[in-house]
RNA sequence: GCUGCUGUAGCUCAGAGGUAGAGCACUCCCUUGGUAAGGGAGAGGUCGAGAGUUCAAUUCUCUCCAGCAGCACCA
């Protein structure tokens, strides 16, 4: 007999070769009825494990957070099994459980159509009503291979040969259909349940190598249940309505045009957000010692063949040719103007630190398939600076730039930051002291903020390591905003120094620093983070004055020219319409303060105040509501309270 | 860039081998109305671009451009 103890510290003995599943069956029937995996010493096995030897053994029931990723690991061979029942012939690659659902990737002559999902959607369910067992089996390599051959299966031959050399072969039968699969799996097809959805078709290379053959992927959602399934759906058709591109329509911020694509065209508003951003920025970066620059958007090759640009990034270069065939590029990047901003006169450790910063639009010819409305444009404007320091200064500089980039994360409102230190690459430059010194920096100025980061190792770009920022936006995908990155690749190609106390001629240690990264991209986070409804000190319209009938017209002026005067963005709606369709108008915009002006606030010299997302007004002097709405537009870190 | 899909009015979309339609938005008129759509009239389109087939193409075919989804890329 053999020991199996489980969750709760009970001891039962079982015969050897007893599965989970007797074990279920043996503490009640009720229990083996859910019970759908197992964890044996703390792995998910198959109930149909043999227990060779004392173990401990937790039954997984179907609900369990656990069995969640079985039940869409499932419901992937279901749905090759289903596709290969229906197209005979195809060949299956890989198809794992991912977040939410699993894929499957196929090779086909005709690729598959949306129309198509419903079809094989159908064969699934039928496939799970007939509740199948997945039994496992371990073969030998030759028996696989074998197998494989005569199946037409040149993908699965591909990933048995990248089975390691002593590790077993195992495959899973789903009656006639089976595949090579380290499983585990659940105890039979209609385990993997109802509450799955075929959602779209898709290309994707085999094996993730752009060299590779395109294959085609079919994806699915999937949940335990039907009611998380929908819960889902509706986030997905939510997460539909904040998209940045669509919302930036409605508020009138922006568009783009074929004949630029990639490139932004910022309506009023939109570019009055925009320089709200630089001008908040701008503030924040004098008062952390920046001093802001300049410099051009087209140079001369020669210069990227300086900065190595020319050499390894010309492909995404925009470059001009002019009439006396010379060549000039847009600037991708504005390290190199930078570097030339320095090197005018002789630079003294007395300058250092010195923190250039420029609000730079660069230009990369980024790849057709990339973009992605502001947040992946071809030209973009970053709150780029660069410093320049000694080395015994760097730590410290690292640590002000880090607590500076969190700092103004959470004025956004942005409390959810991953931070990511890649270090030295296989392929660098510079010496294994630089490389120590520059990276304890970073790792330093992390740890004594005391923020969680992730190392990437290897993952430093081959002039020096850095930090990224990436921010978790409202429908949960990452992107990467700030960055700090230290370089000993430009100062060397530009020959940069600065004279030491010493007197000798030194390279300095320069940083390369974005906060908000892109501001295109910034501003399409913030839009999508905030569903549109922007806080009140980033509005582009803080207030729409609007009038109930024309007798208040005057007075509409008198109270957008008063709020005007005491800094607010205020525009005034005198149109012939009633009072309840410029409310809904202007609602829709998501103008946070709605001002309504009728006889009586024009006899009383007072304002009536709606604010967005309330059905409640409130009436009062126009003194009062100016101060008040005056400390609400406040930028956070400059507001003690907000009072409105 | 790759695979698939899409491109008709400012927006959302319908339509058909014989040169186009709805709703909203827009303009004008009536209405001066108290918190999410008052009524009427009108204007608006080289049907993404180019080529081909056809008596005839916005519709069919091809090429290109752009967008969308995914993949790859992302200093």
């Amino acid at each position: 007999m053999i020991q199996v103890r489980l969750p709760d510290g009970a001891t039962r003995a079982l015969s050897p070769s007893s599965t989970p599943a007797d074990l279920a069956k043996a503490i009640s029937p009720s229990l083996a009825k859910r019970t759908v995996v197992a964890v044996i010493d703390g792995q998910l096995k198959d109930l149909s494990t043999p227990l060779l030897e004392d173990a401990e053994v937790e039954l997984v029931s179907r609900d369990d957070p656990r069995a969640l990723e079985l039940i869409r690991h499932d419901l992937a061979h279901i749905l090759a099994e289903a596709v290969q029942a229906l197209w005979p012939g195809t060949q299956t690659a890989i198809g794992p459980a991912i977040e939410h659902g699993f894929y499957y990737d196929f090779d086909l002559d005709v690729p598959f159509t949306p129309e198509d999902l419903p079809v094989i959607e159908k064969k699934m369910r039928e496939i799970i009503a007939k509740r199948t067992p997945f039994t496992s089996e371990t073969w030998s390599r030759d028996q696989a291979r074998a197998h494989f051959e005569a199946a037409g299966e040149p993908y699965k031959l591909a990933l048995l040969d990248a089975i390691p050399e002593g590790e077993p072969v195992t495959v899973y039968r789903q009656g006639d259909w089976l595949d090579l699969c380290r499983g585990p799996h659940l105890r039979h097809t209609g385990d993997a349940g109802a509450a799955f959805k075929l959602t779209r078709v898709a290309g994707a290379y085999w094996r993730g190598d752009a060299k590779n053959k395109m294959l085609s992927r079919i994806y699915g959602v999937a949940f335990a249940d039907k009611k998380t399934l929908d819960e889902h759906l509706t986030m997905m058709a939510e997460a539909e309505k904040r998209d940045h591109r669509r919302l930036g329509r409605e508020m009138d911020l922006f568009h783009f045009e074929e004949v630029a694509p990639g490139s932004v065209f910022w309506h009023p508003k939109g570019w009055r957000l925009f320089q709200t951003l630089i001008g908040y920025m701008r503030g924040r970066q004098e008062a952390a010692g920046y001093v802001e620059v300049n410099s051009p958007d087209i140079m001369d090759r020669a210069l990227w063949e300086t900065s190595g640009h020319w050499q390894n990034y010309r492909a995404n270069m925009f470059l001009t040719k002019t009439e006396d065939e010379r060549d000039f590029a847009l600037k991708p990047m504005n390290c190199p103007g930078h570097m030339l901003i320095y090197g005018q006169g002789t630079k003294s450790y007395r300058d250092l630190p010195l923190k250039l910063a420029e609000f730079g639009k660069v230009h990369r010819y980024e790849p057709s398939g990339a973009l992605h409305g502001l947040l992946r444009v071809r030209s973009f404007t970053q709150d780029d600076a660069h410093i320049y320091c000694t080395p015994e200064q760097l730590t410290e500089e690292c640590l002000k730039v880090n607590d500076l980039v969190l700092s103004i994360y959470r004025d956004f409102g942005f409390e959810d930051v991953r931070i990511k230190l890649s270090t030295r690459p296989e392929n660098r430059i510079g010496s294994e002291e630089s490389w120590d010194r520059s990276e304890d920096a970073l790792r330093t100025a992390l740890e004594t903020a005391g923020h969680a980061y992730t190392l990437f190792e290897g993952e430093g770009a081959f002039y020096g390591p850095k930090l990224e920022y990436v921010l978790r936006d409202a429908i949960g995908r990452d992107w990467q905003c700030g960055t700090l990155q230290v370089d000993f690749n430009l100062p060397e190609r530009f020959g940069t120094t600065y004279v030491a106390a010493s007197g000798d001629k030194l390279p300095p240690v320069m940083l390369h620093r974005a906060l908000f990264g892109s501001l295109e991209r910034f501003t399409g986070i913030l839009v999508e983070h905030h569903a549109g409804h922007l806080p009140l000190w980033l509005a582009p319209v803080q207030a729409v004055v609007a009038t109930i009938t024309q007798a208040a017209d005057p007075w509409a002026a008198e109270v957008a020219t008063s709020l005007s005067a005491a800094g607010l963005r205020v525009e005034t709606d005198l149109r012939n319409e009633k009072i309840g369709y410029k409310v809904r108008e202007h609602a829709l915009k998501k103008i946070p303060v709605q001002i309504a002006l009728g006889a009586r606030e024009a006899e009383n010299r007072t304002v009536t105040i709606r604010l967005h997302g309330s059905d409640k007004t409130e009436t009062l002097s126009l003194e009062d509501a100016t101060t008040s709405l005056v400390q609400a537009s406040r930028p956070p870190s400059t507001t003690i309270a907000s009072c409105i």
